[in-house]
DNA sequence: CCGAGCATGTAACACGTTACATGATTGC
DNA sequence: GCAATCATGTAACGTGTTACATGCTCGG
C-alpha cells in the first residue's frame, strides 16, 4: 500500500485497483485489509488523508516518514508463505485416478498458461517501451518477465506432462 | 493427510515428516493443524487409529470410507492461493533502492534456484529409476518435473535480471 | 542417566477473506 | 431517476502458525 501511494496519492479504493491490476500477477490485498491498515497507517503518521471538501471519499498520500519507512521495508526480505500448490498435490496422488482425469487437471493449467502468456506478452511490450524514457519501468519490466519465464515454463510442463500420460494411458489398455 | 495415508499407515508425527520431506516443494502442514485434523477425521470415521499397546504413540490407517473420501477430494480441484511473492514486490519499486540492492535481492533468488535445481535434479534421478516398475511413481515424477522447470525458470529469469541490472548500474554511474 | 528424537495435544495469536451495511457520484 | 461504480468501513469467520506443555523411547 505504500507502494502504490509512492506513484501517486489515492483513495483506498483505488489501492485495491491498483494492486488488483498491476500487481495482480504476484500480489492481491482485500478491502478488508486495505481500510483497516490505511487508518493504522495515518495513526502512525506514514500517510496523511486529505479529506476531500464536498466529493466523496478522500485522498491518502505518503508522508516524507511514509516514503523513509517504504524504503526501509523494502530493503528487507518480504518471509515466503509456505507452499501450496493444490494441482501437484492432485497429481502427486494420481495413481488413485488414472492417467484420463489427470489429463483433464493438467490440461487446466496448460490452458491457463497460455492465456497469462498472452496476457503477459501483451503487457510486456508496453512496458518496454515505457522503459526506454522511464528508469522506474525498467523494474516493473522485470516482474513482468519473471511472469513470462513462469508461464512458459508452466506450459512447457504441461505439455511434456500430458505427453506422458497419453502414453500411460496407451499402455493401460 | 489422507493421501499420506493411503500409502501406509503412520502416526501423525510421522505425517508431517511425510509432508516436509516428500511433498515439501508443493505442501506443508504444521502440528496445530494436524492432530485436530486427525481428531476429526477419526470422528468422521475417515481414519482408524489403532492404540499401540505399550509404545507411545498411536498408528492411523486409512478406512475404507476414508480412501474413498480422497478419491472423492482429488476429483475436484484445490482452490488456489492469493498470489504473493515478496521478492518481485520488492523489485517492482525497485526505482526506490536502486540498481546495486536489487541486485543482492536477485542474488539471493538466483542461488537459491540453484540449490533447488541441485536437489531436484537427483531426486528426479531417484524417482525415474523408481518410475519403471512403480506406476504410482511415475505420477509423483511429474510433480518433480514441475518443480525442475520452475527452478531452471527461476534461474534464467535471475540471471537475465542481473545483466539488466548491471547495465542499469553502469550507466547510472 | 541423559539427550535427541518421537509423539500428542492445546491455546494464543496473526492474518486474510467474505459478506454485509451504507452512502455518494456519475453517466445515460 | 436509476444503474453502475466509487467509496468506506466493520463483523464474522476460517485457516494456519507458533509456542507451549507434556510425556515416551532408545541409543550411547
Amino acid at each position: 500500500m505504500l507502494g502504490a501511494l509512492s506513484v501517486e496519492p489515492m483513495s483506498g479504493y483505488a489501492i485495491r485497483q491498483a494492486i488488483t491490476e498491476t500487481l495482480g500477477h504476484f500480489w492481491s490485498e482485500s478491502f478488508g485489509q486495505i481500510y483497516p491498515t490505511l487508518a493504522r497507517l495515518e495513526a502512525e503518521g506514514l500517510v496523511r488523508r486529505d479529506a476531500a471538501g464536498q466529493t466523496s471519499g478522500s485522498t491518502f498520500r505518503l508522508t516524507a516518514a511514509g516514503r523513509r519507512r517504504l524504503v526501509h521495508l523494502l530493503r528487507e526480505p518480504i518471509p515466503a508463505a509456505p507452499p501450496r500448490n493444490g494441482t501437484l498435490l492432485r497429481l502427486f496422488f494420481g495413481g488413485l485416478l488414472g492417467p484420463k482425469e489427470c489429463t483433464e487437471v493438467v490440461h487446466e493449467v496448460r490452458d491457463a498458461a497460455r492465456r497469462r502468456l498472452d496476457q503477459l506478452t501483451a503487457i510486456h511490450a508496453e512496458v518496454a517501451a515505457e522503459a526506454r524514457d522511464d528508469v522506474g519501468a525498467r523494474y516493473r519490466l522485470m516482474t513482468v518477465s519473471s511472469g513470462l519465464h513462469a508461464a512458459r515454463a508452466s506450459l512447457a510442463w504441461a505439455e511434456e506432462t500430458l505427453d506422458a500420460l497419453r502414453e500411460m494411458d496407451a499402455v493401460d489398455r
